[in-house]
DNA sequence: TTTCGCTATGGTATGGGTAACATGATACGC
DNA sequence: GCGTATCATGTTACCCATACCATAGCGAAA
């Protein structure tokens, strides 16, 4: 593979003519130019990157972190990653931990090794230490979607406990009493927050204390499918059920339609994150959706800002507002 | 952040010997390596891995590039990729071109600044030329899914014409003599495979010639949409259309259901591609599956080979089988 | 005429890890 | 006692692009 001394010799100059004319950095002259510019078109020169990046200790290059690359809610946050880089010069990695501790552990120590400019976390588990361990190598990093307690970092999420308290709020004005709430991990921040909304949209319609249930499991279809058997076993049985995430709600639907059940005139379903719509035939759910896009965008404006040095600026923690879209499947008001 | 260099100064050794620690490729005696690592994890030093990329012009770094990082079957394929890679020492770079040449062209500029190791291409066009760039760097290609013309290059992809060919057969079986084929774009391998597959076919089932009727689009929800509404305005109406890919199948039924045509009763549907189960309620279109995950995989292994120096090897041209599901959406026999 | 600024080009050092080569020390066999 | 194998560690050079400093010609202002 030529390198830059190859096109300057077939040239006759030295690199850093070479190097001016590719990054019009200085005085070239016209005719050099030209001379410089046909030595790089025989020779099919591209540049290598790796020099200037060993040297100047700057890749060019984010990471973004996300632990379910068939979820395209990920797929469209990363897309909004992608708007921003691009726009700043910026390419991106894009690594998927499938949720587990250990392939985010093996991700980020490969980042790492490659020194890439910043990295967009979301974070596999509760934990502070992908973040002390990014942060010792002084890279910037923010977190997305989820909250890390007691950790000072900065953060892009979408209003969980917002949105839940909304759909939750939805479920009662129809005359719902006996809402389950069909959960994600402990473990994950937007789980908890998501029922802390549901549970203070009961509180506040000032629904008895034992109205409230819940459900953990975690953010997958085959969860949510057999979480539903589980509740159906109940008496009395629910009347609404709110899905903690898109999966799920599928799962919901899924055991649902087995047993016979319709939604919503037997079960009224409500769920957070839409489903796109290249997949759904109808759009059925009334759901809580999140700005996917704009969560990425927003996330890598901020870390662009801390590569720049805004390292003085404290951490910040910015929540993005969901939006709740009433469609058929929560029915309409109900008897008492 | 530390450099080897300072580990190596505070454990009292030369850079060369925490080199030999880390990498445990020489000898290193039971007492040096003890205070070697004791440096290391003092100092929470992480190797620079640009160092030997310069060095030995090798990243340990795979690209995948491909169309549509929101169809599924992508990020499905890429995750055959990242098995391969992965269980190999290798990272890869996902990268999206949104069938935008031009897209194509800058991620491919990019990457060969990068001197990543190899390219698993799903070529955004026809064209020689991205190979032509790719091959001038002398970076092993492998081309995934669609085939180019008049380029020697290592391919694997799924038998679109066998699937389509089956597909159309059991329309066929079912006593169909109007089925509507809607295409992709007229300059992507797979749809025109497909529509080969759809008219041998008709031909071996000795149809008349005019049964042959073809849509060309491109493969989005929007453009199965549109055709459709195109064809229902069409005399006599076909009594069942074949969508080219998941996206123009959805279309196709939101089409359909608002004009309030029932599939399977009024028209039958079938399509290439799955849609996963992690969206589909209930599965219900009749489909040709490709093996999506063994794709990524069979044409990483092959890029590897390509890596380790198997340059004298001809090319391959890789062809996977596709599996045909019957289900809901092609319906019953119907009277001729 | 001298000084200054502009145009145009080049030499050298730098970044981090490690292959290749070099240097010792110890141990063992004959 | 000497050659040889093994263990243990170190020195130097290298990959590539470019920031920084240096050089020199030329025209214009002082």
């Amino acid at each position: 593979m030529p390198t830059i001394r190859d096109v300057a010799k077939l040239a006759g100059v030295a690199p850093i003519t070479v190097s001016r004319v590719i990054n019009d950095t200085s005085y070239v002259s016209q005719e050099t130019r030209g001379r410089v510019e046909s030595a790089i078109e025989e020779l099919g020169y591209v540049p290598n990157m790796l020099g200037p990046s060993l040297r100047f200790q700057q890749t060019l290059t984010l990471a973004v972190v996300i632990t379910d690359i068939t979820n395209p809610f990920w797929t469209t946050v990363t897309r909004g990653v992608e708007d921003i880089a691009q726009a700043n010069g910026y390419s991106t990695i894009l690594c998927n931990t499938d949720e587990s501790d250990e392939k985010q552990d093996q991700y980020l120590h490969m980042l790492l090794r490659r020194r890439i400019d910043g990295i967009l976390l979301v974070p596999a588990c509760s934990d502070a230490k992908p973040i002390e361990l990014i942060r010792k190598q002084a890279i910037p990093v923010v977190v997305l979607d989820r909250r890390i307690p007691d950790v000072d970092v900065d953060i892009v999420r979408a209003d969980s406990e917002a949105g839940a308290y909304q759909l939750t709020q939805h479920l009662i004005s129809l005359g719902h009493r006996n809402i389950m709430m069909l959960a994600g991990p402990k473990s994950v921040s937007t789980s908890v927050d998501r029922v802390d909304g549901y549970q203070n949209a009961l509180r506040e319609a000032n629904l008895p204390e034992n109205t409230s249930h819940v459900v953990w499991g975690n953010y997958s279809q085959e969860a949510g499918y057999q979480m539903t058997q589980e509740v159906l076993t109940l008496t009395p049985r629910p009347t609404a059920i709110f899905a903690a995430n898109n999966f799920v709600a599928v799962g919901v639907m899924q055991a649902l339609q087995e047993q016979g059940i319709r939604v919503p005139q037997d079960i009224a379903l409500v769920a957070f994150d839409d489903l796109p719509s290249t997949f759904t035939i109808t759009p059925f759910f009334t759901v809580a959706r999140q700005p996917a896009r704009e969560m990425g965008q927003r996330a890598t404006q901020l870390l662009l800002e801390r590569i720049k040095g805004a390292s003085d600026v404290p951490c910040q923690h910015v929540i993005l507002p969901t939006q709740v879209i009433i469609r058929a499947s929560s029915g309409e008001r109900i008897a008492a």
